[in-house]
DNA sequence: GATGGTTTATAGTGACCACTATATACAATC
DNA sequence: GATTGTATATAGTGGTCACTATAAACCATC
């Protein structure tokens, strides 16, 4: 018999090894669903089946491990925009396609609705918002990149920012449940804007 | 003389009392600059200079107090939807000037860029949320109702989403600071699609 | 001047925020 | 088996969130 000393306390459980990786896929998921300021680090540990200290020893912040989801994104689950806008096809039906894409693609899974970065540019968080801003500027340029070889130099800029704001519609209303057919409805229709833009064929 | 107890409180202050009307006008400019979640309480007491029991007294909560700007802003600072798009000119051209009235509303003011309801309809609490849509809700029929006045049934839904989606987008463009001039630019390409959805004129 | 009702003031509430100090469990090495 | 380094655990930190209990100041009436 133990003399009556305190009972010893039950021996602490410890959780098998954590994956960096994998980690960072489930926080991606959750930033897309639900938005950078949405989400909290309570949310985050909870997902990741880990404590705070852990997730701190893992990614630095909440903000870092934001960047790191947001350049996964960019890198596995963005628009193929150099894809859709290849040389060779009208630039008109091009960027309708484009739009089209982005439709679709912003409506695939219920969990993933609209786009990640175009929607973090306008987060509360202003590191998050100057995050996503700078992740935005390749895509952007390379749209812009494209329609400056089809289209007068005098265009060009309209023309972009006609496109950029139809994503950004088109985000936007994903994420408000809109389906993908009223979505690619829409995109076809501001397609046809661009008809006249590019001096027609033929 | 005095006995020596304790020397009296200095007497508190009382400020003037305080105007409801007022005090909405001042935190609808708040919720307009920054949105509902961004905007806290001691944001709210401290710009329309009174304490939260004030203001609770005065309004209730905050999501009352900011329908109650929401209200206010939908009476007095929106876009006259009905006068633009009035009867006995061509569809296009009315739906066209709607988008680029809004272009010129959402950058009259660099304090009050974008549409108020249209940005809350995406805040990230939920009854803040479900409120915008309800605000949303007359505005987004006007529209749909001069739409299907004019063109056929089967096109309605479709013009319909392209003009609000526009209209979403050019709240956020204006809102991440992009000049009254490119806004106005996108709403006449914009509209450039719209131009043979109601039959050719002449 | 005392009284009652209203509106203000101070000073909190518990809950949650992002983040961390510190200790314990474990694997590898000596 | 003792030591060391690493990754885990508990249990917090101070700050801010929306919101409120309670009391003091003021005004109108008696």
């Amino acid at each position: 018999m133990k003399s009556s000393t305190v009972p010893p306390p039950a021996p602490r459980q410890r959780r098998p090894a954590f994956d960096r990786e994998k980690g960072v896929e489930i926080a991606k998921a959750l930033f897309h669903a639900r938005g950078y300021d949405a989400v909290s680090i309570a949310d985050l540990t909870q997902a990741l089946e880990i404590n705070p200290p852990s997730l701190y020893a893992a990614y630095g912040s909440k903000l870092a491990l934001f960047e790191r989801t947001l350049r996964s994104y960019r890198s596995t689950d963005f628009l193929q925009i150099e894809k859709i806008l290849r040389a060779g096809r009208p630039p008109a039906e091009a960027l309708t396609d484009l739009m089209m894409a982005a439709a679709r693609h912003y409506t695939r899974n219920r969990d993933k609705r609209g786009c990640m970065i175009t929607e973090a540019v306008q987060a509360d968080d202003e590191q998050a918002c100057a995050l996503a801003g700078e992740l935005a500027r390749e895509p952007r340029e390379q749209i812009r990149n494209y329609i400056a070889a089809h289209a007068p130099k005098s265009e060009v800029d309209r023309i972009t920012d006609y496109l950029l704001l139809n994503l950004r519609g088109l985000s936007a209303y994903a994420r408000l449940g809109y389906s993908q057919k009223k979505l690619i409805d829409c995109s076809r229709t501001a397609g046809r804007a661009l008809e006249g833009e590019f001096g027609e064929e033929g």
